[in-house]
RNA sequence: GCCCCAGUAGCCCAAUCGGCAGAGGCAGCGGACUUAAAAUCCGCCAAGUCAGGGUUCGAGUCCCUGCUGGGGCACCA
């Protein structure tokens, strides 16, 4: 900026302006000046030339609730450190932004202003760009996407075809999650505690017709691929995948139910799942889900009477009653047997409510003395304990626990005296040779409900006909648009999607039989559409495909994905379930979307989630109000590592606005021209301007960002004492040193980096600058202290050459008077010399 | 109940392979500059690493036990 133009700027602010314009740090001013040129250079637009490597840095895209926040501020922040990072490493780099932004808020906006979600959601997008501009962020907008616009939906439609074809969408009528408040149903993944995951009411359960995604198809895939993550993602969200699909590995084995004695009820083969088939001798009664059809099916006809009730009492609990697992355990007779197929013995069949109908086979073979529940179970109704494994323990039956260690099999014909693996396997053999069981592998993992009964999603682009049933629309009528006439009241939830009341959109021609049919009218989880947005940035104008699978290969899979621990399951687990079949189609060539994930902490306030009903919200935008963008951004990095949260309450914006101004400040006292030769300045300063340099860059890759910062502190810190107390802000060193700052400042404080890359002469942007290459001549240092123990405590320092000898240093420190007088005359037992640093003396 | 992570100055946090407990910041204290204040600059202060045990010449770091805090799972056969 000229002096000219400096004065009439001081004019405008008022006299006192004048006086700090020249030489103070002002954030506005210097926030006011760079997004237009950055704006104009494009500098964060990749090539995609081929000229350079690829890197893709994804931050989870927002969902449009009001102006973004303090959570927001601290993600982005992460990620744009990692690629800014990497674009001044040279790479070219993808870092896009885009909306996930069909959802129910938007809905519930609409229903209470009488208006259509789009104007909400829209008028949120246009505040949350401003705001993400403001923020500084180096994000591509060339590809700004939006999941609630036609052109997008259209694809997640055209995907939704695609997985119906292959027999990966198909409807079924089952009890699904229904939450009472948002009336529409919700995935397993979605409830919490036995509550909606959303707005914390109480799930209840509803038999209905509902759409699933088969990706319980992909649970070994899903699961064995996450080898590829190891080491690259946070080892606690591979944990927490693991455990949400649940392999295990166990048996199903076929038990016959014998016929009525009247001959009401016939002869049935019932198969269960267990992990246990060395206890089968041990198998004392058997149970089925009170709530699956089977019950209905087995039950004799005089104990119908006590099911039917038994079932009423069962369906009355609420999800959070019936998860509590301290509650007693409850069923009913069913007045049927079960023929162990190993023993021949005959079992009573009961329906109890601790066994799951949608999980194995919703029937068990229940071995008490080896199974807690089973016992308690026993107990309960006066049933019979067998021990048939000895593992040293008491007697289950007397001590009412179960034992579920080691031991020997007792009790159990052929399979007496081996241990449990060889009974397991064993049993697994006897069985499968009768022709009654086999080995198998179940797990925990669902199907992914995805259609909801709510308006603002993606139409799911089936219409039922009379004639032809579902019939897919043919991909040429997609997209399925949301009508766009509906408003207010028209929107609420009536426990069937708003949109059947939409007559208009609702009727329709069969696309195959032309005669008349109707639309589905259940709108697709907002999860399916995040669960590809990562593969249309790359073409997000793409007309012939959900995106251009060339791209595809070029960008993907993404370097770095940045988000919070709060998808480790749902978000997560179905983008890899997209990914696969994705794969399968063969659009893409990759296994895993995401190489790396990056988990930031949340934003605190006084040890607390910030939350309106607490009322310790912190607002981002006052905070960039008073600090300034820089300031905040670089509390949010130099705060904690970026995995551990933030508590705003502990740290100091201040702090990092008066660091900002002393960088900045560096610049005012440079005074040598750009371009000069930096070996002929001040050794001290430059080694500590490599050593910055060369720590920074392996600090930045560990992800430990803060401390990247505090590097930056010390270089600043020793920069300014070398321009006051050495040799002065002409020096060459000088130079290189600030140039060093402000381009590991432009990682955390664009704006101020930017504005210090200019005031040293150069042309925007810092962004395109270079990491700078550090010379390790300069890291060598003339002397090193040596430490000198004696039994493990330091009783002197030697300062010597780096390249010291081991024995030479080993005289010293044996010469050393300290060391003398603490041996007193004792013999030495050893020495150990560790050059050029250490040596530590062992007395006898 | 089971599994995972973390405990270092008053506070937030550093500390390659086990090798001097301290890089950086906040707060506090003192000084310089100022008529004064703000801003700025300089300096100072501070823990022996949650507790106990073990391995080692040497442990914040490795092992065991416990305590505290946070997170995940939880009738999944």
């Amino acid at each position: 900026m000229s002096e000219q133009q400096t004065a009439g700027n001081a004019t405008a602010s008022g006299a006192d302006a004048a006086i700090t314009a020249e030489n103070a740090y002002s954030f506005a001013a210097i926030e006011a000046k760079w997004p237009a040129v950055w704006d104009q250079l494009g500098v964060f637009t990749p090539k995609d030339d081929g000229s350079r490597e690829r890197r893709y840095v994804l931050d989870m895209f927002p969902y449009p609730s009001g102006d973004l926040h303090m959570g927001h501020a601290e993600a982005f922040a992460m990620g744009d450190v990692v690629a800014r990072y990497w674009r001044l490493k040279g790479y070219d780099v993808l870092h896009p932004i885009g909306w996930d932004s069909f959802g129910l808020p938007a809905e519930n906006a609409a229903i209470k202003r009488n208006a259509h979600p789009a104007e909400w959601t829209y008028k949120n997008i246009d505040t949350q760009a401003a705001s993400f501009k403001r923020y500084g962020l180096s994000l591509d907008w060339t590809r700004r996407l939006h999941t609630s616009d036609p052109e997008y939906y259209r694809w997640t439609q055209w995907l939704f075809l695609r997985f119906y074809e292959r027999g990966l969408a198909y409807r079924k009528n089952h009890p699904v999650n229904w939450c009472p408040k948002d009336q529409t149903v919700l995935a397993n993944e979605q409830v919490v505690n036995g509550a909606c995951e959303r707005c914390g009411t109480p799930v209840t359960k509803k038999a209905l017709n509902q759409w699933y995604f088969k990706i319980t198809e992909y649970a070994d895939r899903l699961l064995d691929d996450m080898k590829e993550l190891e080491g690259h993602w946070p080892e606690r969200v591979l944990a927490m995948q693991r455990n949400w699909i649940g392999r295990s590995e166990g048996a199903h084995v076929d038990f016959t139910i014998e016929a009525t004695g009247d001959g009401s009820r016939s002869e049935q083969k019932v198969t269960v799942f267990t992990t246990r088939p060395d206890t089968l001798y041990g198998a004392t009664f058997f149970v089925v889900a009170a709530d699956a059809d089977l019950a209905s099916e087995l039950v004799a006809p005089e104990q119908a009477a006590a099911l039917a009730e038994y079932q009423d009492r069962v369906k009355a609990l609420s999800e959070i009653e019936r998860q509590n697992t301290d509650r007693e355990k409850t069923g009913v007779f069913l007045g049927r047997y079960a023929v162990n197929p190993l023993s021949g013995e005959k079992l009573p069949v009961w329906a109890a409510d601790y066994v799951l109908a949608d999980y194995g086979t919703g029937a068990i073979m229940a071995v008490p003395a080896h199974d807690q529940r089973d016992l308690d179970f026993a107990r309960a109704f006066g049933l019979p304990v067998r021990a048939v494994l000895d593992t040293g323990d008491e007697d289950p039956a007397a001590t009412g626990m179960a034992t579920a260690g080691e031991g020997t099999i007792v009790n159990s014909g052929p399979l007496d005296g081996l241990s449990k693996a060889e009974g397991i396997a064993k049993a697994i053999e006897i069985v499968e040779a009768a022709g009654t069981g086999e080995g198998t592998v179940n797990y925990r993992l669902r199907d992914w409900l995805l259609s909801r009964q709510r308006f603002w999603g993606a139409p799911i682009p089936i219409i039922h006909c009379e004639v032809d049933g579902e019939v897919p629309v043919p991909d040429d009528q997609l997209p399925v648009r949301l009508p766009d006439d509906l408003r207010g009241e028209q929107l609420a939830p009536k426990g069937t999607s708003p949109l059947a009341a939409a007559e208009h959109w609702v009727n329709v021609a069969c696309p195959q039989c032309g005669g008349p049919a109707r639309r589905d009218t259940d709108t697709m989880d907002t999860f399916v559409d995040s669960s590809w947005y990562y593969l249309r940035y790359l073409s997000p104008d793409y007309t012939e495909g959900p995106f251009d699978t060339a791209a595809a290969k070029r960008w993907m899979p993404v370097a770095q994905y940045v988000g919070g621990v709060e998808h480790a399951i749902l978000h997560l687990l179905y983008s890899r379930f997209f990914t696969k079949v994705l794969k399968d189609m063969e659009l893409v060539d990759f296994d895993e979307p995401f190489a790396a994930l990056m988990n930031q902490g949340q934003v605190l306030n006084g040890g607390k989630a910030m939350s309106k009903s607490l009322g310790n919200g912190v607002d981002l935008g006052e905070q960039l109000d008073q600090y300034g963008v820089d300031a905040v951004r670089l509390t949010m990095v130099f705060a904690s590592p970026p995995e551990d949260d933030v508590d705003w309450a502990d740290v100091s914006p201040s702090g990092s606005a008066k660091f900002l101004a002393r960088a900045w400040r560096l610049g005012q006292d440079v005074t040598s021209e750009p371009g000069v030769d930096p070996a002929q300045g001040d050794r001290a300063l430059r080694s500590v301007t490599h050593r910055t340099i060369a720590e920074a860059g392996e600090l930045v890759e560990a992800h430990k960002f803060n401390v990247v910062v505090a590097k930056a502190m010390e270089l600043v810190n020793a920069t300014r004492k070398a321009i006051d107390a050495g040799p002065g802000g002409s020096d060459p060193a000088v130079r290189e040193a600030v140039e060093t700052v402000a381009i590991i400042l432009s990682l955390v404080a664009p704006y101020t980096a930017e504005d210090l890359w200019a005031a040293l002469g150069h042309e925007p942007s810092v962004a395109n600058a270079s990491w700078p290459a550090y010379d390790p001549a300069l890291l060598v240092e003339d002397t090193v202290t040596a430490v000198v123990q004696v039994q493990g405590k330091v009783r002197d320092r030697l300062e010597v050459s780096p390249d010291i000898a081991e024995a030479e240093l080993r005289e010293l420190a044996l010469a050393s008077p300290n060391v003398q007088r603490i041996l007193d005359g004792r013999g030495i037992r050893t020495v150990i010399v560790r050059a050029p640093k250490l040596v530590n003396i062992v007395p006898a």
